[in-house]
DNA sequence: TTATTCAGTTACTTTTCGTAACCCATGCAC
DNA sequence: GTGCATGGGTTACGAAAAGTAACTGAATAA
């Protein structure tokens, strides 16, 4: 090492990686995520896979997550209006992650 | 299929995947992970390489995640004493999923 | 003796969340 | 028409959590 470290250098976090926890690492956002990988849903179809949210909450969230490009909101101009929300190609992009964390859940949720 | 599936079957979001997140998807919680991911550290080192985090919520997250068997808390009985927060197996095997979260971030993240 | 460092807590303010009720447009049965 | 149900979403309000910043306490350095 040529250069005159001091004790310890302190490596500051990746600052993109702080941007996606900022966006992932709030309630629900995850759930959301996963519950759209499989296709795109009607809230009231989100509002029953993922038990425990509120319609406020989700309604936050999905246009937090629109906002950030990760999920797409489409109207479908039929008789009753039907409204979906499906993940952008930057959503889907999060399936890999997604399944890690799965994976993660398997082995250590015991319950 | 020779079940009578009406209109749309609503699968519910694995309870694992749930615990998962509820435990990941709270403020600074993905940060910490991925702090101590290169190695033990002390408090002091954490908030500094997180700019923005309190000390306040940083204990808690580290005591929430210490309950959680993610992280293990050492204190050495050195001269002044030194408190060393480090990954425990369960921790450390969150490795990859932040890694894919890294590489989503690296892809979509403009800044 | 005074000052500094590290670990952690406390007091107080501001956000966010959970619960539940409500709005509004459409569809349908009577 | 009147009444009621559904889907999508918002509002009101109390409870919980986060941000800010000051503080305790032990131990060491000046």
């Amino acid at each position: 090492m040529s250069t005159n470290a001091k004790a310890k250098e302190v490596v500051p976090l990746c600052s993109k990686f702080q941007w996606a926890f900022t966006l992932l690492g709030r309630p629900w956002t995850g759930m959301i995520v996963r519950a759209l990988l499989s296709g795109p849903k009607r809230s009231k179809e989100i509002l029953e896979s993922i038990p425990s949210i509120s319609s406020r909450v989700l309604h936050q969230r999905l246009s937090e997550l629109e906002d950030a490009g990760i999920v797409q909101r489409t109207i479908y101009q039929e008789k009753p209006v039907r409204v979906e929300y499906g993940l952008t190609e930057m959503g889907r992009t999060l399936g890999p992650a997604m399944d890690e964390i799965q994976k993660w859940a398997d082995r250590w949720c015991n319950e």
